[in-house]
DNA sequence: AATCGGTGTTGGAGCGCTCCAATCATTGGA
DNA sequence: TCCAATGATTGGAGCGCTCCAACACCGATT
């Protein structure tokens, strides 16, 4: 049994192939009676519209397409959260994709929306080159989430990460440290702005900067406690660039008998569900994450109906969420 | 600045749009000559094929769709990686899509896949009803992930819960527990297999059953566990479904004062990141996510391609890590 | 009785591609 | 030298849908 088409459709219930297109599109200008008799043989039938045509056919897909940097981080789902609830509101249909071992699928995974004519899409946490991201922007609307961008093409939501930072530095300092070293994010979303609003408040209380690098995975923030370990320089605080790599220096502390906060203080960045744990009760800094992809889509929706074309740039105010891993430094 | 189509490569290319059409689709009989020629034409307009139209003509879409049961436990992460890595090696493409508040969700999350055409779909830990299943598994290939089924339509790739299960209860009479508490997961994938087995080997040591209900999240963990400790019941050891709900049962003993594992011991099931953390090592049962994941692809490209249509049926083999959360009971 | 707007409905063109049968070009063997 | 065989290329039909201009029908207006 062959899949039904709008064909068998308005033949079964004795109208035409228009009719039923109409019908499906929930047009306003069909009578009750015909509407009733298309909807009874598309059931009888088994019939579902297939997308592939009617995208080829018309112009929009009220199709959004979502690519999530890393599956892994638990911080992304809960900006998905926020973007399926919105497209969900606005009526438009969501796709996802990831990006897994390089940074190369990312840029497949936004490609392969392309393709597939989606009316926006919608990157959170994005590595890769911002030329790209310019370049499909060019095409079809854009959103980026969590990864400030300094275009004109694209709109941008951004948790104000120097902000966060500051936050941080400032909490540590008035607990009395003064050798705070940052784990940061290499390239990753939000990383530079961390990094920077970092290394300025140290400047602004009159201490040195002290970085160990990191992409914002758990390993590689083990990885850099460990390095930071392994120096001369005193370190009684680390900030790392998010939750899972403040997780893996957990960890490495853990393992080299650093006890956190006595030993030493700890702090992330994203308030994940691991960092509420109580066992773990990292103090880090929290996002409003379903905002961040709930406004993401309205950016997209303001593109495609509304037929903005100037950049918007949103930022969101981020707030310390103070746990247990830290403390006033041992003397 | 209208996007090229295959006519317009064709045109620039001086040759047919049927020979541009076998040039992307990496036909061998195309003179280099002429493919040279389209290729460079296609770089100069920039042209990408159009999938709808693509879909539309041909009877494969070379795509497969991934459904997510919940995005927010890293379990699946971890599943998907498989099953992207497997895709890529058979040359599929890949599409996501999770199921978020409701199982309405997970439904229509399906029918968008088969709307879009995909070859195949594999569901991850699908909460959704067998019939709905099977009836999708009627007009394309399925395969379920995580979530044992009895029909003869669908392929399925499981752990072997039940054995899982027996492994923990095994471990915790060893230790000297009696009193041995489940939580589990309702209607979540895998969560009868994990309850059945919980019983069977709790009967077979002599032992009464005693079952508290969930539903496989954090939150509904910690509700289960308080239920459990508000019982006059005695419990000293707790197995928790999967880790997410044992994280939730690990907070609620904290915050009643309960040391885990001296007062009472806790068990996981998954084996997330979370669980092999230093400061939660929480003892869980392993199963093999990345290889669940691609299995799960290579059944669907073995109906797809070799044209299989008895439904395979795999089950992997579970191991228990034992870490710091269980330990005998105080007498 | 003739005309006018609606409201519903319809055929047909066309979206960008694939696939097939037919055609053209080239080569090797008798 | 001619013919068959092989290889490369092409036009056309058609995938299932949307969208538009045209049309049929009806009660209301002159």
């Amino acid at each position: 049994m062959a899949k039904p088409t709008m064909e068998d459709v308005a033949r079964r219930a004795g109208v035409s192939r228009a009719l039923v297109s109409l019908v499906m599109q929930e047009s306003g200008k069909v009578s009750s009676r015909s509407r009733d008799a298309v909807l009874a043989a598309a059931q009888a039938l088994g019939y579902r519209p297939n997308l592939s045509a009617r995208h080829l056919a018309s112009k929009n897909t009220r199709t959004l397409g979502a690519v999530i940097n890393d599956l892994h981080n638990p911080f992304f789902a809960g900006v998905v959260d926020g973007v399926k609830a919105a497209a969900d509101q606005f009526g438009y249909r969501l796709l996802l994709n990831s990006a897994f071992l390089d940074d190369g699928d990312e840029q497949a995974a936004l490609e392969s929306f392309i393709d597939f004519n989606v009316d926006g899409v919608v990157l959170m946490g994005a590595r890769v080159k911002a030329s790209v991201i310019e370049e499909i922007a060019r095409s079809i609307p854009v959103a980026v989430a969590s990864r400030p961008m300094r275009s004109s093409a694209v709109d941008t939501i951004n948790n104000d990460d120097r902000l966060g930072a500051r936050l941080v530095v400032d909490h540590l300092v008035a607990l009395g440290h003064r050798h705070i070293a940052h784990i940061d994010g290499g390239s990753g979303a939000g990383s530079t702005q961390r990094r920077n609003g970092y290394a300025a408040t140290m400047r602004r209380h009159g201490l040195e900067p002290h970085v160990a690098s990191a992409v914002f995975t758990e390993a590689s923030g083990a990885n850099a406690a460990a390095r930071l370990l392994a120096e001369d320089r005193p370190v009684t605080a680390v900030f790392a660039g998010n939750d899972m790599s403040a997780l893996g220096s957990l960890d490495t502390f853990a393992a080299a008998g650093k006890r956190v906060p006595e030993d030493i203080s700890l702090v992330g960045y994203d308030n994940t569900f691991v960092a509420a744990l109580r066992h773990i009760g990292l103090t880090t800094v929290d996002q409003h994450r379903d905002e961040i992809g709930r406004m993401a889509v309205e950016m997209l929706v303001e593109r495609v109906e509304g037929g903005r074309t100037e950049a918007r740039r949103v930022v969101t105010t981020p707030s310390l969420i103070v746990r247990g891993t830290t403390a006033p430094p041992r003397r």
